[in-house]
DNA sequence: GAATAAATTGTTTTT
DNA sequence: CAATTTATTC
């Protein structure tokens, strides 16, 4: 490690090892450069690896930034804790969480997980979802819950309304299902980590003790409860050094908190500041852009980037006709930039929203450009891998009533809606899961009914056994094959169903790279994995193809050439952003429009349409108000030639149809999620992610789990492998217990528990209705 | 209970 | 417009 690399900012940054340390890092400025410098200098002076932690935003940061740093320090790199908030905070639940009253195989509940609850919730307390808007409810809870506060805090501090009592009621039923369930939402991960924190100060101790030096990342994008555990964090050592940019603070709407990073110098009055405005990226037409737009905002800290290198191009800004338009010219030019020598992959296409993105994969896939759009619909979103996904959830954590919902007949199985509703009534009303009354159905359900109720919690079972017994991949393979979930989509012929066959076989491959690259290949480990994962955290994989994305997903990430499209009033600044009450929002649409110019690095694009097809109408909007913060001496216009005026126009789409595809454009299906590839598909290419699962692997798994058959047939079920001393169980009747002795054998095992309210009762394993629920200690 | 047809409803940005 | 929810029929 040479510290000379640095400028003098940078240096002095990674040299300041002991205290509080503010970095106010502008755009492109080598600040991940300098955070991996210091975590080595502080290697070199001796400070344990494991002492050292940096949080960042995205995993992807987190493993870049591991990687730069195992180029300076080598091995020693992999025991630095690199995190973003949430994994980190995800695995010191796993250690500890049993500590304030779950347990640790707790699943985590995105989204979609959440409408779900919320729409029960709202059901039972007889409300109407167009009064009570889930998306409303769902911003209100995230957000009271990123201000640490419980329903009743959340009321308090309300208005205090009719309205506010019936979110606070609704709030309070959200919680008791997420609890009931042993399942935390993404805030909770935060949360509950600061209650584990509070109530066993211990704990918080041994973290504190350990983590000497801490880094956070993007601190302009942290909120309040993220702020109170980094203070908890650093309280003892006081050796924190936060690095942020308040100017590229965008997330706002989230609960971001720009003053946090205001601010710091207030929480600690010692802190060192250190400010990096030296710009690396970018050409300096480019950046003087980008100061120019910002600066009309007046809540920021003052300050100028510069840099040493040309003006560099200018900028290009299009006028288009229409949206069309505005691809095709896109794609032109980034047929020009290939002709000269750039590869697919050095171009960035940056929209505001995801819905901006199908007009253009319509025209690069006609034209034979290849393609990534990232985030959007994450790959684990989609409906067949959810599936999958949730049978793996059940199998970890038996009380996610969820996930069992979402499964107990999928495939289709004969398991009705009105029997689950009355399953699951059955299970709220003994405060039980909903395994529980599946393994022991209700006598007023029909003989038929129960049976096979009866045969899907065996197979449950069975898999959970599996799941201690099998390698990871073979466990998933065995589930795929033994529920028909891959089948059920195979006999289709439909390209929809070719499509889900292909992700699920890329399911199983992204299993294998987790199994070849991890340290811990539990299934609980790949199921929190894949819970935290974002769309955005494989950018970069593939060299030949074009980036497009949200300006939101482009934060961090710089390319040699940038086309922010959709340049328009309404579009960007989003006309929600457009209000006089608040104008914070046209800041932070400002900050956005700043990121986004900031990623270029020699040639940025900027264009507009006079009309576009939005929300199923045609608007015509004007040319945002962010072009006009731009001088004029750095932009060159260039406008559509008129339709009706110049027919070849349309001739011009025609020059890129080098290699003509009829394929329809079939939606969200062309969104890229971890390592699938529908793109190349589409051009003709190979993927070799099917070759790689033939054969051999499939067979010898499909035997195993076909002997797993035959004994559910003959009804002997295998309990020995299930349960064994110590473990903590649930019964249907009795509640949490402990197994305190196991006598017998085979069917005739029994096991003497003792259950939470001081009962202590001999039962017969293979009958008694009994979920694990410590499955993976 | 499942498969189809019809109606409805929603679009910022994401760990 | 397209995805999801609801109604209808078998």
């Amino acid at each position: 490690m040479n510290l000379q690399e640095l400028n003098k900012e940078q240096r002095k940054a990674a040299e300041t090892l002991e205290g509080p340390v503010l970095v106010l890092a502008g755009a492109g400025s080598g600040k991940t450069k300098m955070l991996t410098y210091r975590v080595a200098n502080l290697i070199a002076h001796g400070v344990p690896p494991h002492s050292i932690m940096a949080i960042t935003f995205t995993n992807k940061a987190a493993q870049e930034m591991r990687e730069r740093i195992e180029l300076l320090i080598g091995d020693k790199a992999k025991e630095v804790w690199l995190s973003t908030f949430h994994s980190g905070c995800a695995k010191i639940l796993r250690r500890d969480i049993d500590k304030i009253g779950y347990s640790r195989s707790f699943a985590i509940y995105d989204d979609s997980d959440q409408d779900i609850i919320l729409k029960e919730v709202l059901n039972k307390l007889n409300l109407d979802p167009k009064q009570y808007p889930i998306n409303q409810i769902k911003s209100i809870i995230s957000h009271a819950k990123e201000k640490l506060l419980n329903p009743q805090e959340w009321f308090e501090k309300s208005r205090r309304g009719f309205f506010e009592q019936q979110i606070q009621d609704i709030f309070v039923l959200y919680e008791e299902r997420l609890k009931k369930s042993n399942a935390l939402d993404f805030n909770d991960l935060i949360g509950k980590t600061l209650e584990l924190f509070l109530m066993h100060p211990p704990v918080l101790e041994y973290y504190q003790t350990r983590l000497k030096y801490i880094h956070v990342d993007e601190y302009q994008d942290t909120d309040y409860a993220q702020y109170i555990l980094v203070s908890l964090l650093s309280q003892k050592s006081r050796n924190l050094c936060v690095v942020g940019d308040d100017d590229q603070s965008i997330y706002g709407w989230r609960g971001a908190d720009v003053k946090n990073i205001l601010d710091f110098e207030k929480d600690f009055p010692d802190a060192k500041v250190i400010k990096l405005e030296q710009n690396y990226r970018s050409s300096a037409n480019i950046l003087n852009a980008a100061n120019q737009v910002i600066s009309s905002n007046i809540n920021r800290k003052d300050k100028a980037l510069w840099t040493k290198r040309d003006d560099g191009e200018k900028i290009k800004l299009y006028e288009a006709l229409d949206e069309r338009d505005e691809a095709l010219y896109v794609g032109k030019m980034i047929t020009h930039l290939i002709s000269s020598g750039q590869k697919l992959s050095d171009t960035a296409i940056l929209y505001r929203t995801h819905a901006q993105s199908r007009i253009f994969e319509e025209v690069f896939i006609q034209s034979g450009l290849r393609y990534r759009i990232y985030g959007g619909l994450r790959f684990y979103d989609r409906k067949e891998i959810k599936d999958i996904l949730a049978y793996l959830r059940i199998i970890v954590n038996p009380t996610d009533d969820v996930s069992l919902k979402r499964i107990i007949n999928t495939p289709k199985r004969g398991i009705g809606d009105a029997t689950v509703e009355l399953l699951s009534a059955q299970g709220e009303k003994e405060g039980v899961p909903l395994l529980s009354v599946c393994m022991d159905p209700p006598d007023s359900l029909s003989l038929r009914s129960r049976n096979k109720i009866v045969s899907f919690s065996q197979m449950i079972l069975d898999f959970q056994i599996k799941k201690d017994i099998l390698p990871l991949d073979q466990l998933i393979k065995g589930i795929i094959d033994t529920t028909g979930l891959k089948s059920q989509y195979e006999q289709g012929k439909t390209e929809e169903d070719q499509g889900k066959v292909d992700n699920i076989n890329e399911l199983l491959n992204s299993v294998s790279e987790f199994m070849e690259n991890g340290d811990d290949i539990s299934l609980q480990s790949y199921v929190e994995n894949v819970a935290l994962v974002s769309n955005f955290d494989q950018i970069g994989d593939d060299s030949g193809a074009i980036t497009m994305m949200t300006l939101h997903g482009a934060k961090g990430l710089e390319f040699p050439n940038v086309f922010m499209v959709g340049m328009e009033e309404n579009v960007f600044p989003s006309y929600r952003s457009i209000t006089d009450e608040d104008p914070d929002k046209m800041e932070e649409e400002r900050r956005l429009c700043y990121v986004g110019i900031t990623r270029a690095e020699n040639r940025l694009f900027m264009s507009y349409a006079r009309s576009r097809r939005m929300y199923n109408q045609i608007s015509y909007n004007n040319r945002s108000r962010f072009l006009d913060d731009i001088p004029i001496r750095l932009i060159e216009k260039e406008s559509c030639r008129d339709r009706n005026s110049d027919p070849s126009l349309d001739q011009s789409v025609n020059i890129m149809h080098s290699t003509p595809y009829n394929h329809p454009v079939n939606n969200k299906k062309n969104m890229i999620g971890k390592g699938s590839d529908s793109t190349s598909r589409y051009l003709g290419a190979t993927s070799n992610s099917s070759i790689q699962l033939g054969g051999r692997t499939i067979q010898g798994v499909s035997q195993g789990f076909s002997n797993l058959n035959v004994r559910n047939q003959k009804n002997d079920f295998p309990t020995e492998n299930l349960f064994s001393e110590g473990d903590w169980v649930v019964h249907r009747k009795f509640g949490k217990g402990k197994i305190v002795q196991i006598n017998g054998e085979g069917r005739n095992m029994q096991a003497v528990i003792a259950f939470a309210d001081g009962q202590i009762k001999t039962l017969a394993l293979s009958i008694a209705p009994l979920i694990k629920i410590n499955s993976n200690n």
